[in-house]
DNA sequence: AACCTTTTTTGAATCGTTTCAAAAACATAA
DNA sequence: TTATGTTTTTGAAACGATTCAAAAAAGGTT
């Protein structure tokens, strides 16, 4: 019989009911192997009558800290953040850790909220992949005793453990398909200029025009990485003179991507790739059933979560004998329709 | 100067360093108006140099509840449940609460396990959208305390909360429209049979053909909702003779869809629509962009989650006059290219 | 200066666990 | 039966915040 409504059943009530003390209520609840068999069947059996369910608020508090992960991610519903979650998550649950997830909407208030909440509930620690520069945060953060990994972004070895990519590589990893395919008249199109992603992106890209001297450079800024502002920038682009018009976009993720696609196909003014070739980044799920099967970038998102949490993992549990590291995964190129005619 | 690693300063050290007692250190955090300027000065001073962070365990143990609401999805890297999520945290900030997210990824031990984490943690409450049918585990936690709303499910009125989408009506809008298109050989897509949702959409689906004796209708049962399932089932029915071959598919959901859209483009075997038109469910942002842009039956997922929180708010903070409400939605259809002919 | 009001501050008690030294119960051998 | 070792059980003392009745300080009036 459940207790009512006001109270709800404590430890206290437990080993009244059962008639033991509060030590050895606990020891079922944590040590059950040192309880007599029949005491642990006469207090299990109180716990399943009073439905008492522990109070983890209590045991954090005695123990100073919880088996809970923060993950802090800019967009949720980015594929790409969805599938890094998954593997934050199942990494976590590896080791025993749940694993809370933050999703900021890329609002740095709301970043900031979450760190703070995160601080409070006296996480093991937190992974973030922050908009943008958090070291002060970070190492404020570590100074009070919460650890802290970076995740797709690069942090300094001295502060804290990081993982990511290679976003200057696959910028020069796209740029040198697209160039290698004889185009020349070379976009970039992505933004906020904040993101170290897309800056990273952008200066491989530069790096790989500049050593062609055939190639013409343009960048098109943009004010988020999703379909709509890849829609808004493509069918400005169907408004230019044909003749002004790249022959290759690259976008510094495939939301955009998939946006100019949109615009694109709209009246089909724009063939892709005859026209515009089109390259985007991440390689999410959704690249491959695209409106033109999306050539792309690929990460490992899942590794990428998962090795950042189970760094976490090893920081918190090896405090004494851990060491920063700073592990970054090399991008992958990935062809498909979207560059390279059917043949 | 932060505490060192050992210690973490409590309102104690902030107390004794600002040389004021434990009372008004509790004021100047939760009532800081009742506090006189010039003390108040004096402890925010000391919190400062302190590096002072409120610990939560503490807070909500003498609280008795915290200010978070679990939200539990089955897959956060469907975009559908991305967006559910994304309008369920903005009303929870609204509100000044924080909201938990655990994926379960279709699995329900994982989904048992959130439950339980979170009625540890002492939410305010739980907003589910489980797998399967629930109803004990949620008047066992009701009895316990914990309130809970289901999402995208229907729950019976006399015991919680729901916010759920009409499937039958979404069911039947979507064969409608592929009969109003002169199709006869409808197959359904989807699996598995325990999803709720699933059930409803093939009940509505089955109602209309009845209604129309020209139409003959298959059933094409899948283990999952993904993208991989869907191609399975195309590659399957790429090998059927044309002459068996359904013309038109309602999928279950749009990740279906898309997997049979990218079978069906593979060696251009099957046109879309014209050999198959195929239609999906949920009509998120990928459907607009796939490879033929995807007719699909939309659901307003953003404000389910939203919806779902506040009435789980409102539980949560008038108890007394709450009344349970089981508000359901009409879902709405949006015709694109792979059920229609461009004209 | 005495008295009354209002504003601030105080600090012991409490929330529900876990911990751990000490006590009790039990088992075994002499 | 006693001595000795082993297994179980006990319960007071934390953990760190909040609460609230009571005390203290400040302000106003005669």
């Amino acid at each position: 019989m459940p207790a009512s409504a006001g109270h709800r059943p404590s430890i206290h009530d437990v080993a009244r009911l059962s008639g033991v003390s509060l030590g050895t209520v606990s020891n079922v609840l944590n040590n059950p192997e040192r309880v007599k068999p029949l005491t642990l069947a006469k207090v299990t059996k109180a716990i399943d009558e009073l439905g008492f369910v522990r109070n983890d608020a209590a045991r954090q508090l005695k123990a100073g800290r919880s088996r809970t992960i923060g993950l802090i991610v800019p967009d949720i519903t980015n594929p790409f953040f969805g599938e890094l979650a998954r593997g934050a998550e199942q990494a976590g649950e590896n080791a025993g850790y749940a694993v809370m997830l933050g999703s900021t909407s890329h609002d740095g208030d709301r970043e900031g909220n979450f760190f703070s909440l995160f601080e409070q509930q006296r996480v093991s620690g937190i992974v973030a992949s922050p908009l943008e520069e958090v070291t002060a945060t970070i190492v404020s953060l570590r100074a009070r005793g919460t650890q802290t990994v970076m995740v797709d972004r690069k942090a300094d070895p001295t502060i804290c453990c990081s993982v990511s990519m290679d976003d200057i590589a696959g910028g020069k990893l796209a740029t040198e398909h697209l160039i290698s395919l004889g185009r020349t008249k070379i976009a970039f199109v992505g933004g906020p200029m904040e993101y170290q992603q897309v800056i990273d992106r952008l200066a491989g890209a530069k790096e790989v025009v500049r050593r062609n001297p055939k190639a013409t450079f343009r960048q098109i800024k943009t004010t988020s990485l999703t379909v709509v502002a890849g829609r808004e920038v493509g069918l400005a682009i169907l408004k230019e003179a044909p003749e002004r018009r790249p022959d290759a976009i690259f976008a510094a993720n495939d939301l955009l991507a998939l946006g100019l696609l949109q615009a694109f196909m709209f009246q089909s003014k724009i063939r892709v790739p005859e026209d515009i070739a089109v390259i985007g980044y991440d390689d999410i799920d959704f690249a491959e059933s695209a409106i033109v099967p999306l050539t792309s970038v690929r990460q490992p998102a899942h590794l990428l979560g998962a090795t950042a949490v189970e760094m976490l993992i090893d920081e918190a549990e090896n405090a004494a004998k851990h060491k920063h590291r700073q592990i970054t995964f090399q991008p992958e190129l990935v062809v498909r329709a979207s560059t390279i005619l059917k043949t």
